[in-house]
DNA sequence: GCCTCGGAAGTC
DNA sequence: CTGGGACTTCCGAGGC
């Protein structure tokens, strides 16, 4: 029986046959578009690196190619093929191994070799050789065909399970995996295919246990099966709930695994739990934790287990773990990280996502107490975690970084940016002509001076009335690309030439375009343009009304930017493969050079630059300074604010016109009625007139998470005063609040302050260690934390802490931890005198700009209004 | 009580 | 095994 059609790829391994001839078959985890999961045994892979002589080139010399081939685990070595490399054209031989893992050894018995392309995994070395992307058209004989699986490609019903196991093991498969399809099939079997959404499926799952014993009480899960739900409760002994999950799991077959902090409580939970349930031996724990998507034999004893590394990411092959709490966190930077928190802070008005009565802190008496209530609150906290993943829109953007960066989808979600990269890089290194030696990623810490960064204009205190900003158009691929910026394109030695392409301080050198075009000027050029496309085609999408479409072009452009920006962070660093240190500190030169000039330009022609950073500049306006600053309602000056604006949007518009050059394009991001800082780099506020009306506020308190709400809610209310030209107003204001505030008069949930806090567990000692702080029990977030864990509440390492200041006229300072969220503490009382004190000093830090400072903040309203009698 | 310094975190 | 630097703020410690 055959079956072909489109799917994506998950995730992807291999098995080794070690048969006389060595095979090796590439295991491919996909999703197809039907809906149905597939493995796909890839045939006709062989594992394989280069191999040159150290040095300079040297064409004459015969090496010793005999006692190469003559190694244990060299199956061939193959005619030599010219490449480049940074001494020049060389010959490479390729070598061909048994098997994957035997190239890790090959490369330390090489040592006299200069080895290349040794580093890269079989499953990427795949997708490289057969320029793949994700998104693949494929078939081939089926060797296997579940419930869901397309009811032609069924299995006659003489043929059993124990047949296609068999079968499967002849293909050089592992058994029976626990998906939907297996299919057999050949390199040439395997197509790259348009982007489309696949319908994967995910799984979520939580745990409540014991405080006292960590025993699991209770777990609930959720399967999504593009977009229905389905509930699971367990209860039970521990074993059974374990093994209802791990039941659920290889049955259901999903994609992605996820739930609230797995990745630092639940998956280590289980993990630990399973450890104690069956010491030994480990493949009895398979029922328990077996989650990897391959048979469940005893072979895959290594496999079937969820790993991971030290402190490093989940692995759980076949499948990506994808934590709710990380997306949540990276997306949306919420100052508290609790479910409570988020939840609340993306459905304020939704009831059904409401606190339920459970007190974490109690949980054992609570389970032993009202289970049907821990029951429901447990579910409730699964269905939660994929609604988050559902609104982040978190798949849809994974995959479609999987699709620009063509990697497997696990590797865009949990995979760092130097492999997305090296997916494009190596792929084109090895098609451009003639190929281009891809050398090993560095090895080992390698110390390097610092680079110098981008530039930082200083700023004056006050307001400045119409201003606007113009932004350099991903500014460093800019410079990549105009300059020719390459590993493979620099001058390496004291040559100079008119063509060169010359750093303006240091001179560094690349050659020209006309000579050779760097791989990553390249790459970013095509990716520049890649996203310019699908920009016009998602405005297609938009006026033929075709949703779909359109949100599926805006993750794909949205994914580019992304893929783009990454480039220099990887360029600048000191271990990617491709790397110099000259590389990434002529980029920043050049950037620093460009906006520098313009700056000049522009004062020296009237125009001040009032503040400047990295790729942005901020330019007075030539507009009459009579004009409000603030949005009249109506009347004569609301003609005099609108001509403002026009003159503004006028001259900005100029602006980027008159210095747009080729590779440096110059955009005009906003118009702004008004801006304001205090005088300290990185910390502004403007009135935004143009494109859309709004305040825009960066760097001050108002962005940070250790912050506290009462200081962010009269900050800006404080701008908008300042803005409209009232900061008198702003003063009183002030005074008001912090008055309140000392009368103890504020609502206390406004006053938490919130710090990310490290930690590691000590296994030996079971117990936390924050020994990676100096001076740990100085620092109130670390205290805070030792009180969470006290409680019994869960604690990650890395997870923000919240707390109130209760004491600051002790040192250390007295802190409690919040817990109110969580448990049925009532909220502690606070320091009226710090949190006055900060607020004055913040708060005064911008009205010094007018002459007002901290202490005049403090003085009160009261005691001003009895000096004015 | 005031000042400086270093550690740590946060933001752009 | 691994993206970067610039800059600000808060806190505790320690000197005077």
């Amino acid at each position: 029986m055959e079956w072909q059609g489109r799917m994506c790829i998950v995730s992807g391994s291999y098995q080794s046959i070690d048969s006389t001839v060595p095979k090796t078959v590439v295991e491919l985890w996909c999703r197809a578009e039907d809906g149905h999961s597939v493995v796909l045994l890839v045939h006709g892979l062989r594992p394989y690196f280069d191999i040159a002589i150290p040095g300079a080139p040297s064409p004459e010399q015969d090496p010793d190619l005999d006692s190469v081939s003559g190694m244990s685990e060299v199956v061939e070595v193959s005619e030599p093929v010219m490449k480049w490399t940074r001494h020049g054209m060389k010959r490479h031989w390729r070598v061909y191994a048994n098997q994957p893992y035997s190239v890790r050894n090959l490369r330390k018995k090489l040592d006299n070799w200069e080895i290349t392309s040794a580093d890269i995994l079989f499953v990427n070395r795949l997708m490289l050789d057969l320029d793949l992307g994700p998104h693949i058209s494929a078939g081939g004989r089926v060797l296997w065909a579940g419930q869901r699986a397309p009811e032609i490609s069924k299995n006659d019903d003489n043929t059993s399970k124990l047949d296609s196991e068999k079968a499967i093991i002849a293909a050089g498969g592992a058994g029976l995996y626990p998906v939907d399809m297996v299919i057999s099939c050949n390199l040439e079997d395997l197509e790259k295919t348009d982007t489309f959404p696949a319908p994967f499926v995910s799984f979520s799952f939580d745990l409540e246990t014991s405080i006292s014993t960590n025993r699991i009480l209770c777990a609930a899960a959720v399967i999504d099966r593009n977009g229905s739900r389905s509930e699971h409760e367990f209860t039970g002994s521990e074993r059974e709930i374990m093994e209802g999950l791990t039941k659920l799991v290889r049955e259901e077959d999903p994609d992605f695994i996820t739930g609230y902090n797995i990745d630092n409580f639940d998956l280590p939970r289980m993990q630990e739990r399973s450890e104690v349930i069956c010491p030994r031996p480990k493949i009895d724990r398979l029922p328990l934790f077996g989650w990897g998507r391959v048979p469940a034999s005893d072979s895959e004893s290594k496999r079937v287990f969820p790993q991971r590394q030290q402190n490093r990411v989940w692995r759980i092959v076949g499948r990506v773990p994808m934590d709710a709490w990380w997306q949540a966190r990276q997306t949306l930077r919420p100052q508290r990280e609790t479910l409570r928190y988020v939840s609340q802070l993306l459905w304020p008005d939704d009831q059904s996502k409401r606190k339920l009565d459970v007190d974490a802190s109690r949980m054992d008496e609570e389970w032993a107490e009202r289970p049907e209530v821990v029951m429901e609150y447990c579910m409730m906290d699964t269905h939660l975690p994929l609604d988050i993943l559902d609104r982040l829109k978190s798949i849809a953007r994974k995959e479609a970084l999987a699709s620009v960066s063509l990697t497997p989808v696990e590797m865009a979600s949990n995979g760092t940016t130097s492999q997305w990269i090296d997916s494009l890089v190596i792929r084109l290194a090895d098609r451009s002509d003639p190929p281009v030696a891809v050398p090993m990623t560095n090895q080992g810490p390698r110390k390097r001076d610092q680079i110098a960064g981008g530039y930082v204009h200083e700023v004056e205190a006050g307001v400045e009335p119409w201003v606007v900003v113009l932004d350099f158009k991903s500014m460093y691929p800019s410079i990549m690309i105009s300059n020719n910026i390459c590993s493979t394109t620099l001058v390496r030695d004291d040559t100079r030439d008119e063509s060169f392409a010359s750093s303006p301080v240091t001179e560094t050198r690349y050659v020209s375009k006309s000579e050779r075009v760097g791989l990553v000027p390249q790459l970013l050029q095509d990716l520049m343009s890649k996203r310019d496309q699908y920009k016009h085609e998602m405005s297609s999408a938009r006026s033929s009304e075709d949703a779909a479409e359109e949100f599926l072009l805006d993750q794909l452009q949205y994914a580019v930017k992304i893929l783009m920006n990454s480039f220099y962070g990887v360029f600048a660093s000191s271990f990617y493969r491709f790397t110099h240190p000259d590389l990434g500190a002529s980029i920043t030169e050049w950037a620093r050079h460009n906006i520098k000039a313009i700056i000049s330009e522009l004062d020296n022609s009237g125009h001040p630059v009032v503040y400047s950073d990295t790729d942005s500049i901020f330019v007075k306006s030539p507009v009459g300074t009579q004009a409000p600053t603030r949005k009249p309602d109506g009347g004569e000056d609301l003609e005099s604010w609108s001509s403002a604006r026009e003159k503004a949007i006028e001259f900005g518009n100029s602006l980027a016109g008159q210095f747009t050059k080729e590779g440096a394009e110059l955009e005009f991001e906003t118009a702004l009625s008004a801006f304001f800082s205090h005088g300290a780099k990185k910390r502004y506020v403007g009135r935004v007139v143009w494109p859309r009306e709004e305040m825009l506020i960066r760097g001050y308190e108002v962005r940070r998470t250790d912050s506290f709400q009462l200081l962010t809610e009269t900050m800006t209310e404080m701008f908008e005063l300042i803005l409209n030209g009232d900061a008198w107003s702003s003063v009183e204001m002030t005074k008001t609040v912090i008055d309140n505030l000392r009368a103890t008069d504020v609502d206390v949930s406004k006053l938490v302050i919130s710090r990310s806090c490290k930690g590691k567990w000590d296994k030996r000692k079971g117990e936390w260690d924050f020994s990676v702080y100096k001076n740990e029990n100085g620092l109130p977030y670390v205290r805070a934390a030792k009180e969470r864990i006290s409680r019994g509440l869960q604690f990650t390492p890395g997870m923000k802490v919240g707390y109130i200041v209760t004491d600051a006229s002790v040192s250390p300072m007295e802190v409690s931890a919040w817990l109110v969220e969580e448990t049925d503490d009532k909220p502690p009382n606070y320091d009226p005198e710090y949190y006055a004190k900060r607020m004055a000093t913040a708060l005064g830090r911008i009205t010094e700009a007018f002459g007002w400072d901290a202490d005049e903040l403090l003085r009160g309203t009261r005691q001003k209004s009895i000096f004015e009698f």
